[in-house]
DNA sequence: CTGTTAGCGCGTTCAA
DNA sequence: TTGAACGCGCTAACAG
């Protein structure tokens, strides 16, 4: 069954030139062993007809794509939008495609869509921060190549992360040396294992200083999350709050402004991610700089060594940057 | 050249199930013509097996892929990023897939972007806001079935558009309501399409008030951009500001706050766009709301539309709504 | 250096 | 109802 009418194809080029497909097929490759003469007038025909290899059909016979899936849980959240945009720019150098899918929070179904778009692309780049570690390390194998993104280090592929605990650790240590003494962590999704990461900063800090007490209170990842939380928050008495990420920090900045409390005199608040716009808030957000579309360049760092056959790479992490801004001051007392 | 091993074949299947490759294939797509007990025997030998089609193949002999290409300026830019997320959930929802391509603000390389993408999909929803108009006139029928966003209506494809006129329209009415006389636009790209409109919606204005002054200063469409001109806009005089879109907006915002102006008491300031931060300025941005995901899912509509030969979606245009906030205010004078 | 042939994996005619 | 044969468009062996 023929579609796309009007697409001329190898046959078509080969005719006009009067030579066999393969030497159409040879120049259009630049494999060399064709006479000059020839090649120049095969290129000719080629420009004249406009004709491009079929990717579909290359594709086929080649067993690769060019073209790699990423599969994020939520397109909304700036992070998985800057990897994404990390992702996208590194691999079009490359020469690859990007194929995005979208699980919109269905954890279920990002197995599906993972397994799905492999099978029309060369490699995937996962971002499941909830999927189940034994789901997950199942399904990796079925993948490969595949490159994990922000989950702890994996047997069977490589993982780019970022370091939630040691940045943590620092956004604590930098309240801590303002004189908090008393700070509650917002949590994210329970599963989550960015949220693992920072449970164990906070398990660090409290190991390390006898006087420091950090409660936690569950909470979400968005923006109404974290103001949903301010009355808790408030009533618990901390001075200073660890947010999951910059939009429960938003949230939380917002609602207690509501309520009269001033940020930073009544209450610190750091978020966590530095999204474009932590910077814009009044004030502006103390947060710790993950470089998500850094991460995406490096997953695709890492898809490409396994694509070539290049040395893999391993696991790559990087250390988010404590940006210290105005939501953050000493403690109040 | 055999890659991917260890996928299997409907050769493998029909040899399992003692059956032809023509049984097989009926029976997976769901021929009727075929004996139940050997459906079923094949179903359970595929289904031991774990056998799925492979798409590539079926892509060549059917001419679909079921995917889609969307090719936009800047994956950084909120409106795109939301315009892809309504587009590919929609897009999933029919069971087609979405391919990205950011051409990072290269306005050539988005031709050869979208000449490239669409080679291995079955369509294009194409966001080129600043290519030249002939430019776009003359690519379109190479990229049929495809789908405009945010141009002016076209011979030769679908256009989905917000109706950047009439809410600026709305926003300069709100202003001259305030009392403002003296108005300045931050023009964003000189060449694209929206912005066109936005001055059609000033020319339109100045025509209906004729006490009504309308500067205009050339402006970018970033958050620094909005910024740099602070000076520019307060030497200016004007009493209200209209901003090329929500980052421009509080570029400004924050560079005249610096500068001790407050606002709205001393300058009012409107936004467009909506982007998700608009809301958590201080003081939060009066703006027009642009439904970037309703636009994204109305290109899937009117591309799928084209896909399955129903009948053709001809426009779809939606009015941003105009939402007040506390960035504007009566004039000062 | 060139052309002929055989697949890549699948859907679909055409006979049987 | 089933199977054999053909072709989607291309690349890569294999001759010549």
């Amino acid at each position: 069954m023929a579609r796309t009418p009007g697409t001329t194809t190898i046959t078509d080029v080969a005719r006009h030139a009067g030579v066999s497909l393969s030497t159409v097929s040879r120049v259009m490759n630049g494999n060399a062993t064709v006479d000059p003469a020839l090649a120049e007038r095969v290129r000719a025909t080629a420009a004249e007809l406009g004709y491009t290899a079929n990717p579909l059909a290359r594709s086929l016979v080649l067993g690769r794509t060019q073209t790699i899936a990423v599969v994020v849980p939520d397109l909304a959240n700036p992070t998985f939008q800057e990897i994404l945009r990390g992702l996208s720019r590194a691999a079009a150098v490359d020469g690859y495609h990007v194929l995005v899918a979208d699980s919109a929070e269905q954890v279920d179904e990002e197995k599906v869509l993972a397994v799905d778009t492999r099978r029309r692309t060369d490699g995937v780049v996962l971002c499941a921060p909830r999927m189940d570690a034994d789901a997950l390390a199942a399904l990796l194998p079925t993948l490969s190549p595949v490159v994990v993104v922000n989950r702890a280090p994996q047997e069977l592929a490589p993982v780019v992360a970022a370091d939630y605990r040691s940045a943590l650790a620092e956004l604590i240590a930098h309240l801590h040396g303002l004189g908090h003494r008393h700070l509650v962590f917002l949590a994210g999704v329970a599963g989550s294992a960015s949220n693992a990461a920072r449970r164990e900063a906070l398990a660090d800090a409290r190991a390390a200083h006898a006087d420091l007490t950090i409660d936690e209170l569950a909470c979400g990842v968005d923006f109404d999350s974290g103001a949903a939380v301010a009355d808790a928050v408030l009533a618990g008495g901390a001075t200073g709050v660890l947010a999951f990420n910059d939009l429960v920090a938003m949230g939380l900045l917002s609602a207690v402004g509501d309520r009269g409390v001033r940020v930073p005199d009544d209450l610190s608040i750091a978020g966590f991610d530095d999204i474009p716009f932590a910077r814009y808030t009044t004030p502006p957000l103390t947060t710790a700089a993950v470089p998500a579309a850094e991460l995406g360049a490096d997953a695709w760092a890492a898809l490409h060594a396994q694509l070539t056959g290049a040395t893999p790479v391993a696991a790559a992490t990087r250390t988010p940057a404590v940006v210290l801004r105005a939501s953050t001051g000493p403690a109040a007392r």
